[in-house]
DNA sequence: GCTGGCACTCGCCCGGGGTGAGTGCCAGGG
DNA sequence: CCCTGGCACTCACCCCGGGCGAGTGCCAGC
């Protein structure tokens, strides 16, 4: 095991490394951090530090920087998450309380997570699985053309049209809109499967039909939703990634772009707690010199959906961490006042 | 007036230019056109198209670059509209055509356009005052809760939630619903606001708070989604910026985060036809080395929104153009069967 | 008005020496 | 045994100057 004083070492390679963006030295070291040892003995224990793999030189005679490793034994063992002050507090707050629907809470908090951490935010909004329905609605366009809303109790909104076999009478539409609803509203997503299953049957034969096609029309919703929307902003920011960045910043960016890759980025990430995935630790290739910090947040006990930000390996976790955490909350807190 | 060759050279310098990203110099443009006079010539008509500031060098003794004048005399005069062959044009009709919703329709565009043109691709949603009212919903989730949702003939749908002053029952909800539907129902959003002016005269005292509370929400929508929702894509395409694009792209993506630039940049554009932007014509500072290729599109004869990419003022104008015009007419169609 | 010739400019590339931060090792001391 | 100061060494970085070559402007001739 490392000694208590190396792994102040490696704390204070990566803080500085993460300030100045330049491989760090044993002297400029003891000079900002008081060790309390000499630059001979730090070298020392960069020599150690290397042999273990938490730290690298870029060439032979250059500072170090922290690899993914060193990162890695950073934010599990050696920094905290560093909490808002009081005015950021306020201020996201406020920031998010003046959101009027869903899709302005979640573009405030997107824009709200890029400021603050001056990274690249991904927000997915509330998933639909892990929701419950709030209402069911069937609207008559035309003779033989429905339009199904789904609403549900995070205040998401999901339309589809319906091309029905056969002309849906004003009396038949109401009675589906009405036992539809008492089976499912309330109930979880995941549920509602089940418990539509036997609908069609009670229905008359001429318009079995056509409860049938609403039916599997809401069932699909389900299904395609549960792949999620998500929201990304703040990706200007990608431009302070570092000096080398045009072959850096181009991958990224494709990967940004591809929604897929995102959910599954956030996808991997624990339900509860803080998920911080470190350079290569992400599946994806064109991730590889980023880190994710991801959250779950929720209206209440439960995630229903998650947010993060992605930014360069060598960002400011506790503050980052700090960040995510503090907006997930409060955007918790925002869907559950909804 | 400047000759037939000197704006044929003009036109070579560009083309050559837009290919290689390199000053061109007058050997290297007898070489690859044959324009039928020595370089000596044509390094007199460049003296010339210099003077009068339609391309200039860079350093002394290097080739010329085209100014932003230079290209617009280009797009004008000595540029057609390059179009698309017919592979392309299935291509872009096969891709369209697996749409399943609006938003599936605009993100498709928003991804074909980014790869046709390799640039950067900007979709407005369909706009709600141009379209008409195909429907509006009244769902009660609580007693004195309800929900409004908006559907226009293009697909669109947006919901907003009302408080109500006081509870409000079934049927004078039907009520309001139908009444409301009769009067606005196939009219154009503009017109909305005139039609139900005096609809909460007509209602019972009790409910009347409601009415007007619910009408001024529909309203107020009408007013705040005038403000569009708009999708880009494509924004990897900017590390093909150039090779001083550090300080180049940055403004770009802080230009493409801000709806509201983007909106501006659209709005400007002519409503019929194609509108090209070029350099600093664009009013917004961060986009002065971009031009903007914008036109709008509709589901009938009349534009109701609008696309566009936004690329280096170095960037394939003829090929651009053809991209941008078939896209927006094949979205048109899109819409217009939907 | 076009052409070939010619001198000139100047950005780019390349190699070399100096500089300095940082290292590894070692011998000495608490 | 661990820490320390000293010391030689390594290399990336910076700066400089020369050679190269693309491209230009000008001019005299056709």
């Amino acid at each position: 095991m490392l000694s208590e004083r190396r792994l102040e070492v490696l704390r204070a390679i990566v803080h500085d490394y993460v300030g100045t963006e330049e491989p760090v030295g044993s002297k400029a070291l003891t000079e900002r951090h008081h060790l309390g040892v000499s630059p001979a003995t730090v070298r020392n224990d960069m020599a150690a530090l290397e042999e273990e793999g938490f730290i690298a030189q870029p060439h032979t005679s250059a500072g170090r920087i922290p690899t993914d490793k060193g990162y890695r034994l950073f934010v599990d063992k050696l920094a905290g998450v560093k909490p808002m002050t009081a005015p950021e507090r306020r201020a996201i707050q406020n920031f998010l309380d003046g959101a009027v629907d869903l899709d302005d809470v979640v573009g405030r908090t997107v824009r709200l997570l890029a400021q603050l951490t001056r990274q690249v935010a991904v927000v997915q909004y509330p998933s639909l699985t892990r929701s419950t329905v709030r209402h069911v609605e069937l609207l008559s366009l035309a003779p033989a053309r429905l339009m199904l809303v789904l609403i549900t109790d995070t205040g998401r909104v999901e339309q589809r049209m319906i091309d029905c076999p056969a002309p849906f009478g004003e009396m038949s539409l109401a009675d589906l809109r009405a036992r539809l609803n008492s089976r499912v509203a309330g109930r979880r997503f995941s549920d509602v499967p089940q418990l539509v299953q036997d609908l069609a049957e009670s229905f008359d034969k001429d318009d079995r039909g056509t409860v049938a096609t609403v039916l599997s029309t809401l069932l699909e919703t389900l299904v395609e939703e549960t792949e999620e929307r998500l929201m990304i902003g703040g990706t200007a920011n990608l431009t302070r990634f570092g000096h080398d960045f045009p072959l850096m910043i181009r991958p990224v960016l494709e990967a940004l772009e591809e929604q897929v890759v995102l959910l599954k980025l956030l996808g991997e990430a624990t339900d509860s707690g803080m998920t911080v995935k470190i350079g290569h630790e992400n599946a994806h290739e064109g991730l590889s010199s980023t880190s994710v910090v991801s959250v779950g947040y929720g209206s209440g006990s439960e995630a229903v959906a998650k947010l993060g930000v992605v930014g360069p390996t060598r960002m400011d976790y506790p503050g980052t961490m700090g960040a995510v955490r503090a907006v997930a909350r409060y955007v918790g807190q925002i869907l559950a006042e909804s």
